[in-house]
DNA sequence: TAGTGGTCTAGACCACAGC
DNA sequence: CTGTGGTCTAGACCACTAG
């Protein structure tokens, strides 16, 4: 363990218990300098590390002082879906139910797909175990991904397939929720209308929209998990 | 603009473009110390920012790497209720739909907090304009907040009060989908069975729980945010 | 074993906000 | 003004690891 990370994990700590409340002064730069006995550099470090997590607010001339949670915002973390399941003790499996080549996108839902060329359209299952774990439905642009007209989706999930093959530099998500129709229901094994979870994506590359997957979970309840950052914007 | 700043966004600029792929190794530190003239410490503080946001690895003895977006893990930032109607224009407006004290706990969806006292249980809405956006359901601690008996919760919506009053230092969340029920379904202006998006919230001061809020928002789709974050874990 | 990144030092100058 | 944090320098030693 660093300095650098003891003095910020003791800091960190007296905010989290309660010791420092939010409005609370922490000592100055040169007073931690004196208790730690290091370069001024290395507290520095530290507090930076603390204002950046939203801990703290740093003011010049004045000091720094325990952040006010003013906004009651927080960071979501969605994990890969096989990590998801493999690290539930689960089996991970994928199955393709269909796939299609379409002359061109559709206007309405893909309409972050800019190129207007041929589209591969895949729908498959992602499996926990027997279960059903999430219902995908994916639209690769085959002008930004040529080598997906020939790849072999009956096994491996498009999203960790395209990962290997085309590297995405952005990614943008909506979340979301919708009754399952007859279809995804029978496929998800739950009951048509049941509320699910939708996680939207859309990828590019250098600018260039390759992919966009539309994932249902059934709910009632996905955990999905939990970070926090107090004070925010 | 600082110079590490500049390092920094040079090199991400370069990774984002395309124009470094996942596995290009970027300058060493001290070519990019010749490169820009400065100190070696200013080129590590950009590398260790751009390793810390998942863009590139750093190898001892092998050099720093332009990271493979090995997990399709992302991040989603929930924003402030009040903050994302205000922002999209529409007038915010709080209403509290019924008010109660309860002896203690319910067991089971309030686990998290651990207290068994008495428990204020609130229901309220939140309006963009004249529409329903947003249903809440809250439980306060009343052993962690006395003061929410005798508040006033019929215009500031508690999550606010709570705030002002107990800054809390640490949250976890959950989210989901659910069916609306009849009464959920009349205070949100949809059809009863429609889905939404849940967001359950569980609010910690230095260990002890304080309140939980369980928020459905009508569907379909609720377009929250979206970050990027490359690499990962 | 040689060279990389990880960490730290003991200074320095500056911008800026409180006093 | 004065003192704080923001940034940078020119070194240094060390741990680790790839070759």
């Amino acid at each position: 363990m660093s300095l650098e990370r003891r003095i910020r994990a003791e800091i960190e700590d007296r905010i989290r218990s309660g010791e420092w409340r939010p409005g609370h002064r922490i000592p100055f730069e040169h007073e931690l300098v004196a208790r730690y006995g290091c370069a001024r550099a290395t507290v520095n470090k530290a507090l930076t590390a603390l204002s950046r997590a939203g801990l703290i607010e740093r003011r010049r001339r004045a000091g720094s002082f325990v952040a006010f949670p003013h906004v009651q915002s927080a960071v979501l973390d969605i994990p890969d879906i096989r990590s998801v399941i493999t690290e539930r003790g689960d089996a991970y499996r994928f199955a393709l139910l269909s796939r299609a080549v379409r002359p061109r996108r559709a206007a309405a839902d893909e309409a972050p797909l800019k190129p207007v060329g041929p589209m591969l359209v895949l729908e498959g299952l992602h499996f926990a175990g027997a279960a059903a774990f999430c219902l995908e439905q994916r639209v690769i642009d085959l002008a930004a991904v040529p080598e997906a007209r020939t790849a072999d989706f009956s096994a491996m999930p498009p999203g960790s397939w395209l990962l290997d093959h085309v590297p995405w530099t952005e990614a943008r998500h909506r979340i979301g929720a919708a009754n399952a129709d007859a279809g995804q229901a029978a496929h998800l094994g739950i009951a048509e209308g049941a509320a699910c979870l939708v996680l939207e994506r859309w990828t590019w590359r250098g600018g260039a929209g390759v992919t966009q997957a539309r994932q249902l979970f059934p709910g009632p309840l996905f955990d999905l998990v939990a970070t926090f950052r107090p004070g925010g914007a």
